[in-house]
DNA sequence: ATCAGCATGTAAGGCGTTACATGATTCA
DNA sequence: TGAATCATGTAACGCCTTACATGCTGAT
């Protein structure tokens, strides 16, 4: 069994654009990451250890003004290790989501709990795809940067994916409506 | 901590419909359910244990005929239990697609890399795509039945997405193409 | 002065996967 | 006779989350 640990994916992706802090890092992946991978400081810290000791990070500044501060960049060893993952067309994909167990297994409660939980769903997907949307326009405007490309490219599925399901919500709730109310 | 494991709840949903082996769930959990929630037998069998100790479900038929086989059944307190998840908004629902990170990530390699996953994750979708569309198919024809209407409205859910997946993948080939091949 | 946020980490525990172990039956 | 499938389970291990522990800094 091959190592695993996305996380590790995550963090030299991460530095591979620039200098940063675990810290630093959580709140990256806080921001438009959290919505296809997260991470945790007891995710995170524990895997900073390893890449340095095997050569695919370093520290880069230490700044011991009384609070103590580490900041890490990518080795060349680092990022090989991140293309060969890129260039590696394996990939996990994997949903998991409780709304739709609920449906599925709705029929032994009354129509109008399989009702309710789809709008609170709804609201949900409805809040999110807001903030994806104010990412999107920002970084539309220079989509020449390789980055932002990128970037705009994950952004732009989260906001294709949500706008489906508001509809498909839109729909269900109309199906649900449509048989008499138990 | 409140004890979460989900998986009871995937049991006590699956046999609310009908009774089951523990073999039999892990076949209907392949089915169309592995696209939003997964077991294995390792996760499976356990938890049958602890559901029967805490009178969730019983057994209710035991064929030892040379190789044994056990079917359960839920009970009363096990259906309420189960009613009271349904009635919970509380739903995480969470998507992890390490195919969105490797393309978050792509700027580190050469854009036909990028180019290449979203090919391999499109070639998936639509495969899965077309089994969901044959569900559909089946399912349609009886809405009136309050199972299918549920089971329907799940894969429907995939269907949508899936169709705004491959969507987003032609665009997304195009954007790439768009710019120079580096 | 106090509280939110900055910053790093450890420990416990939960959940789930994979691999292994075992054995019967059915079909080619 | 051998392979695939039926059928139940256990063990090891990995990853991640939550909670905890600690202390500094900056703003109100």
């Amino acid at each position: 069994m091959p190592r695993e640990k996305k996380i590790d994916m995550v963090i030299l992706g991460l530095l591979s654009h620039e200098p940063l802090t675990g810290y630093d890092m959580k709140k990256r992946i806080d921001g438009a990451i959290r919505f296809f991978w997260n991470g945790s400081f007891g995710n995170i810290y524990p895997s900073l250890k390893e890449l340095e000791n095997n050569g695919s990070i370093t520290r880069c500044e230490v700044t011991s003004d009384g609070r103590e501060k580490i900041s890490y960049k990518i080795t060349a060893s680092g990022k090989e290790e991140l293309r060969k993952w890129l260039r590696d067309e394996q990939a996990s994909n994997e949903l998991k989501y409780e709304t739709l167990l609920k449906l599925f297994f709705g029929g032994v409660e009354e129509k109008n709990v399989t009702y309710h939980n789809i709008e609170v769903f709804e609201n949900k997907i409805r809040g999110d795809l807001e903030m994806l949307r104010t990412y999107g326009k920002v970084l539309e405007k220079d989509l020449e940067n390789e980055d932002h490309l990128h970037y705009y490219l994950t952004v732009s599925f989260g906001i294709d994916s949500y706008e489906a399901y508001l509809k498909w919500c839109a729909k269900a709730k109309k199906l649900l409506n449509g048989r008499a109310q138990r």
